[in-house]
DNA sequence: ACGAGAACCTGTTTGC
DNA sequence: TGCAAACAGGTTCTCG
């Protein structure tokens, strides 16, 4: 489900109940997600005061007052749901872990494929977590630029789209927004990766950063399961160009779809990779 | 060393 | 209508 703007999503949807907020109760139903949650999670979260929310690629980083880090993914099918104080209803069968605070909100954690994640870090060594340590530049930094990306390509000789999802090669982007940034920058999934470098790279860098500057700024994308943490819906699916859209006309052709055959999709790596052939080279 | 494919798991949609 | 296959926003392991 949620790629980097899905996760800023609940990141800002969360924090406010967090921050400042001593976690009374932490309530674990299933520790077998994706692997298995760390032994005593609930022991070593609970009486602690959350500092600060943060996000790392697609990893959300919850800071406690004592030091320790809960790093959470939410896989394909996570999310958290926040639900007031006396409006939690009982847990249903794919919600496998509840942080109550001392304002008496629960943030549940509801995840039916559980490919998602949770673990425990320290603040002092964070950054040489394994989940962490080799995820590549955040694609919202300042520091993100066309010589950065087109550095992290070179050498590579698989297809562009399939480099892009790469967690080391740039954090945070998955098949939706990679499919969409490709079309702003007018470059073919199928491209050898590495070829991109100077203008197509600041291109690529900067159609990057558009699409999910919009998207955090839509709330994130809501496909099937994905919400905000308030339950309310993310609407940048409607401003797909690309994504989910084979066989419909591109935005920016104007040729006749019977034709052209309109928006093309094609398999890469076991992946959907949706773009228009007219327009991406 | 790199890249493709399978595996992990459940729910929903699509196609015969 | 009904059932089976295909497909889904991610990551990681194995194999060639």
């Amino acid at each position: 489900m949620p790629e980097l703007p899905e996760v800023e999503t609940v990141r800002c949807g969360i924090a406010p109940h967090l921050e400042g907020h001593r976690l009374a109760h932490v309530a674990v139903r299933r520790k077998d997600l994706r692997r298995p949650l760390p032994e005593g999670l609930s022991a070593r979260l609970e009486g602690r005061t959350v500092v600060a929310v943060e996000r790392r690629a697609k990893y959300l980083l919850i800071r406690t007052d004592d030091g320790a880090v809960l790093i959470v993914h939410l896989g394909m099918s996570g999310r958290i749901t926040i639900l007031g104080p006396g409006k939690a209803p009982p847990p249903g069968p794919h919600d496998h872990v509840d942080l109550v605070t001392d304002a008496g909100v629960t943030l549940r954690y509801t995840d039916p494929r559980r490919f998602g994640l949770m673990d425990l870090g320290d603040a002092g060594s964070l950054g040489d977590h394994p989940l962490l340590a080799g995820l590549g530049p955040e694609p919202l930094d300042e520091a993100f630029t066309g010589r950065v990306l087109a550095d992290r390509l070179s050498g590579k000789n698989g297809p562009l789209k399939t480099a892009l999802l790469d967690q080391t090669v740039v954090a945070g982007l998955g098949n939706i927004y990679v499919c969409e940034a490709l079309y702003r920058a007018g470059l073919s999934p199928r491209r050898k990766a590495g070829t991109v470098r100077g203008a197509r790279g600041e291109r690529l860098a900067g159609a990057i950063r558009a699409v999910l500057d919009e998207a955090v700024a839509a709330g994130g994308s809501s496909l099937r399961d994905y919400r905000q943490a308030s339950g309310d819906l993310g609407y940048f699916q409607f401003s797909f160009a690309v994504y989910g859209r084979a066989g419909q006309a591109c935005p920016a052709c104007d040729c006749d779809v019977a034709k052209t055959g309109g928006i093309t999709r094609i398999v890469q790596s076991g992946r959907s990779t949706f773009f228009c052939a007219k327009r991406q080279r």
